[in-house]
DNA sequence: ATTAAGAAGTGAACACTGTTCACTTTCTGA
DNA sequence: TCAGAAAGTGAACAGTGTTCACTTCTTAAT
């Protein structure tokens, strides 16, 4: 039943934006009285946080694999970059509402648990070039990562955002959204390499 | 009486954010009736709308100011990557609102005038450092330029979200906002020039 | 099989939201 | 002075999240 409610939010969320869901029409699309919701979830921002927290898993899942595979460190470095924004594209709505609004610091110290997580997959990336001679290692390793997951949700937010970025804003020959990325992750990178 | 609308409003943002921010409280807090603020605005929507153009302009008048400046090219684009974020946090709530849900392509033609101006101003700097012999001039300044301001927007929207991104977040020892400033915007130019 | 306990589900209500509309007041220009 | 427009209002509508007393159902123990 917990499942029910999530997958008809999720998919209404998907539709609609985080806005548009609604706890009564909700409760109306599975037959349920808005009321019921409230046994299985304390409030309509718990429900929308645990969604978050699968949302963050599923990115972390596919960004691991990259990771773990065998191909050489700029190839894994690459592709890193790359699936953790197209995995965030997969659900627009949900990745936007993810970052929306400025977030107390303090009550977030342990809500924002999945984020955190999926920062470490950058440290080591980032601590791996270090050590294998490619990028200055005279730099603290989570600040460069910090600023590398920056530039990345930055490519994530505004595709989930503007979803013709790449077809309007002054492009007259559009661009496809896997040479974007490309292009993208390869001017980050470049940016860390050594010179 | 636009203006004085106009102010409470930001200053309600600026405090609880944009989901705070409630017609009816608005009304009170400056003595008026809900209704009447219908009388200058046809919407809740077009009057932040108002906000959010006002906003960008601002960020506009100080990117204008420093591209405009006599300093060598790097510093020149440097400063415009960090005055752009700089500005954005000056109001995290306006400008994370700025960027929040997804937009329908179809009505958001000229909605979102703004960002296209803002975007201009990068268009352009790519543009001379391809003249100067700085960057790959066999890439397309438009598509580098949407790049670059995925990096910007990126830091500017994180450092908004998370107020705490540079204190907590592994960091044991804390790093200035200006010096992460200055490293991020390092790495994407850095990026940007050839090899 | 009966009964007690607790989980699951409900309808009505509260306090809030944006928005509209008929209405009154106030101001302005001829 | 007086008509007409502009400015402002209270009440209402439809919607929201949430709570609470209440009923129904399920399950476990006697």
């Amino acid at each position: 039943m917990r499942t029910s409610i999530l997958d008809a939010a999720e998919r209404m969320i998907a539709e609609e934006g985080e806005e548009g869901l609604s706890i009564r029409r909700l409760a109306e699309e599975i037959d349920y009285s808005p009321a019921a919701i409230y046994k299985y979830f304390g409030s309509k921002d718990e429900l929308v946080d645990e969604l978050k927290e699968a949302f963050f898993a599923r990115i972390l899942t596919h960004v691991d694999s990259v990771q773990g595979s065998e191909e050489p460190f700029r190839h894994r470095a690459h592709n890193c970059l790359r699936v953790y924004i197209e995995e965030a594209l997969d659900k627009p709505h949900q990745y936007l509402g993810a970052f929306s609004g400025v977030v107390d610091p303090n009550d977030d110290i342990k809500k924002e648990g999945h984020k955190a997580r999926a920062f470490d997959y950058l440290i080591s990336m980032v601590e791996e070039g270090q050590a294998l001679g490619h990028f200055d290692a005279s730099r603290n390793p989570v600040t460069v990562a910090k600023a590398v997951w920056a530039c990345c949700h930055g490519a994530a937010s505004l595709l989930a955002h503007l979803p013709h970025f790449l077809e309007g804003m002054k492009s007259e020959t559009p661009v496809e959204r896997s040479a974007f990325l490309d292009l993208h992750a390869e001017i980050v990178l470049n940016g860390l390499y050594r010179r």
